[in-house]
DNA sequence: TCTGGGGTCCTAGGACCC
DNA sequence: TCTGGGGTCCTAGGACCC
């Protein structure tokens, strides 16, 4: 049985993956531009989803608004998220990745963790640095796309040694050396201690992983608290116990959207909630799943976010019982505090697979939603792979749909 | 400068049950 | 009449990540 030391993790992490899609999707425009910016324009209500290495030196984040993005940096040049491509690449890169190693896991679109403990009789015993030169050659070559890659005996280790790889990098962190690799790095760089960790670490003299360790184990316990103190006095060590899994389900679905003005009428409203509840249910279904919780988000003029959720006692999966419930909770938000809406989000979560046994009992006597709803949804999906999407969009969405070409 | 969209995980309090 | 504790589920909110 291998300890956990002997495990042989690398994180596979694209370089400012958005910048190389848009570059990709236009070589002639987005692609000869050093100073790139890709996310939303600047005269909507855009923010920063990635920036060139050339635009970062300007100061340029992601996640600034792109205002003061072209503050920063003028001659940078914005271009929208390509989206499509971009969940089309991520599925490439992950097609490569599962013909080199056993156990492939995404962790997001454009990261990666591979698990190649048991491996090396596979690549005779090759190095865990030289399997990362390989892996990093043949995504280049297959799919056009830049990696760096982390790698080490656990996940944490991995991902902060990615982030020190990066650009076109390789960086493996060999078994043992964990305590001086961490002895490297500020608690800021450590996934999980984001900005507001930080600030408190600071406020009490500790920047560096040095000075938590030099503190001791004691005192952060005492500060943090028993939970979040072992989390701490883990973390700061590289411990980390969770596994690479391929098959890990997902848990929520979700779709939001800022308006490009601020929606003040109650049908207005409801129909972006209409709309949400036909995208979110679709992949819903589309991913074989029912969902037992809805939630939905306003976020008012004022960036006041609320949400308010509601668990049904059975899974439903039709855009008729989800928008029945969705618009109920929409209807209390907005009798709490009626403002302009800015933003509107619905989400499913309490995820089971469709083929989940019912409560038949339960259901057929006045369940939010009827056999007649299902076959009704499923239908439409069939009716939507074959003639597009914009064919079957629901009356009330078809009345202010724009005519093309007329 | 004026704040995106997709997620995961954690916490705290209340309801409810045993 | 007053008193428990533990476990689980749900909701709201927040931190964090890419």
């Amino acid at each position: 049985m291998a300890g956990p030391d002997a495990r042989r993790i690398l994180l596979v992490d694209c370089d400012s993956f958005y910048v190389q899609i848009a570059r990709l999707e236009d070589p002639l425009g987005a692609g000869k531009e050093p100073l790139l910016i890709v996310g939303g324009s600047p005269d909507g209500r855009g923010v920063v989803t990635s920036a060139s290495y050339e635009a970062r030196r300007f100061g340029v984040r992601s996640a600034m608004p792109t205002g003061e993005a072209l503050r920063l940096c003028p001659g940078a040049v914005v271009v929208p998220v390509p989206r499509d491509a971009c969940s089309s690449k991520s599925r490439a890169i992950l097609a490569v990745l599962d013909t080199l190693s056993p156990r492939v896991q995404p962790a997001s679109i454009d990261e990666f963790y591979l698990d190649l403990t048991g491996t090396e009789r596979l690549f005779r015993a090759e190095p865990l640095e030289a399997s990362a030169r390989r892996i990093q050659a043949r995504v280049l070559a297959e799919t056009s796309v830049q990696v760096s890659i982390g790698g080490g005996t656990r996940r944490v280790i991995a991902k902060m040694a990615a982030n020190r790889a990066k650009p076109a990098g390789v960086r493996i962190v060999p078994p043992g050396g964990e305590a001086a690799f961490m002895r490297e790095l500020l608690l800021s760089d450590i996934p999980g201690i984001g900005p507001t960790l930080t600030a408190e670490l600071a406020k009490r003299g500790l920047v560096s992983v040095e000075d938590a360790l030099r503190v001791g184990d004691e005192w952060l316990y005492r500060w943090f608290g028993e939970d979040r103190g072992r989390w701490l006095c883990d973390r700061v060590r590289g411990v980390d116990t969770s596994r690479v899994d391929p098959h890990e389900p997902c848990k929520s679905i979700s779709s939001e959207n800022t308006f490009l003005r601020d929606i003040d009428d109650d049908a207005g409203v409801e129909k972006e909630l209409l709309r949400l509840v036909v995208s979110v249910a679709s992949s819903l279904r589309q991913q074989e799943l029912r969902a037992r919780t809805i939630t939905v988000k306003i976020r008012d003029d004022d960036f006041t976010t609320r949400q308010s959720a509601h668990t049904l006692p059975d899974a439903i999966e039709s855009d008729r019982a989800i928008y029945t419930v969705a618009r109920g909770l929409l209807c209390e938000l907005r009798e709490k505090r009626r403002r302009p809406v800015r933003l509107l989000g619905v989400g499913l979560s309490g995820l089971i697979e469709s083929d989940t046994p019912r409560q038949l009992a339960l259901f057929e006597e006045g369940g939010i939603e009827s056999e007649r709803d299902r076959v009704l949804a499923r239908i439409k999906d069939d009716l939507g792979a074959r003639f597009g999407r914009d064919g079957i969009l629901p009356a009330r969405l078809l009345e202010s749909r724009p005519r093309e070409n007329p």
